[in-house]
DNA sequence: ATGTCGAGCAAAGCTCGA
């Protein structure tokens, strides 16, 4: 089975990019975030002929997830993270296809820090890391898939030298993420490029960054152990980003032995 | 500090988030 995460970076604009990869790519599972819709503005319809059953959150303006199925209607399980009601923003969604159970997050990006942006995204990590922990042991293969918006080491980007400050690299983010691998999450493309460089999965509009390969590995899919078991490729469907009108994310994915 | 996008609002360029 493969299962992919995607920052569509608006869904309905990039519906072209989306179909067309589908069509090349034939993942079976689809994690989307970034829908920029709200929920009647989800393009289910051309998703269906496509051949894909969706469930997903939208939101107004930002932010937004799905999850993509060619194997049957996902089965959704939640529509938010749990641990603040008061959390408005549609970040997560999870389903179980074919017995692997998926979530699919966006986490906040957090920027400018220090600030209430960046709060509210060490706050959600911990949300994540609770809920992570009530997931990990299950007797089936749970997959966390999305734009984590966290480079976990400095061999994750081009150079970090321009990004010090940004939020994507605060030691307070990493250290979040590395709780999650510490306490038995396995990082799937790491797993698969122990060497370094990793392949990267987001290269910024600003300043050439594509042209240069300025990019960073920000988009990850951690396994709990009975998935990790399961892991026989990993990678990133890079020349996506090249495309006219491409999101600034290429299409991550794992492939799972079920 | 800069840079480039998408979406909303509203009817063009601004604002916000990233």
């Amino acid at each position: 089975m493969r299962i992919a995460t995607f920052n569509i970076n608006g869904v309905n604009t990039r519906l072209p990019n989306l179909l067309s990869w589908l069509k090349d790519a034939q993942p079976d599972v689809v994690c989307l975030q970034e829908l920029k819709a709200t929920d009647t503005q989800f393009p289910a319809a051309a998703i269906r002929d496509a051949g894909y059953e969706a469930v997903w959150k939208g939101e107004h303006r930002w932010n937004g997830v799905a999850i993509l199925s060619r194997q049957g209607p996902p089965v959704v399980t939640r529509r938010a993270l749990p641990g603040d009601p008061r959390d408005a923003q549609s970040r997560y969604i999870e389903a179980a296809v074919n017995g692997v159970l998926i979530g699919c997050l966006y986490l906040p990006n957090g920027n400018p820090q220090p600030g209430p942006k960046f709060a509210y995204k060490l706050a959600w990590m911990e949300r994540l890391i609770a809920h992570a922990a009530t997931l990990l042991d299950t007797d089936a293969p749970v997959v966390l898939a999305g734009d984590f918006n966290v480079v976990p080491t400095e061999a994750d980007i081009y150079n970090s030298r321009s990004w010090k400050k940004n939020a994507l690299l605060q030691p307070e983010s990493r250290a979040a993420f590395a709780r999650l691998l510490d306490a038995g999450w396995s990082d799937a493309v790491r797993e698969r490029f122990p060497d370094d460089p990793p392949p990267w999965t987001f290269w910024q509009y600003f300043r050439q960054a594509w042209e240069r390969d300025a990019g960073m590995r920000i988009d990850h899919l951690l396994l709990n152990p009975n998935a990790a078991a399961r892991l026989t490729d990993a990678g990133v469907d890079k020349s996506v980003r090249g495309e006219e009108k491409a999101s600034d994310h290429a299409p991550t994915w794992i492939e799972l032995s079920l």
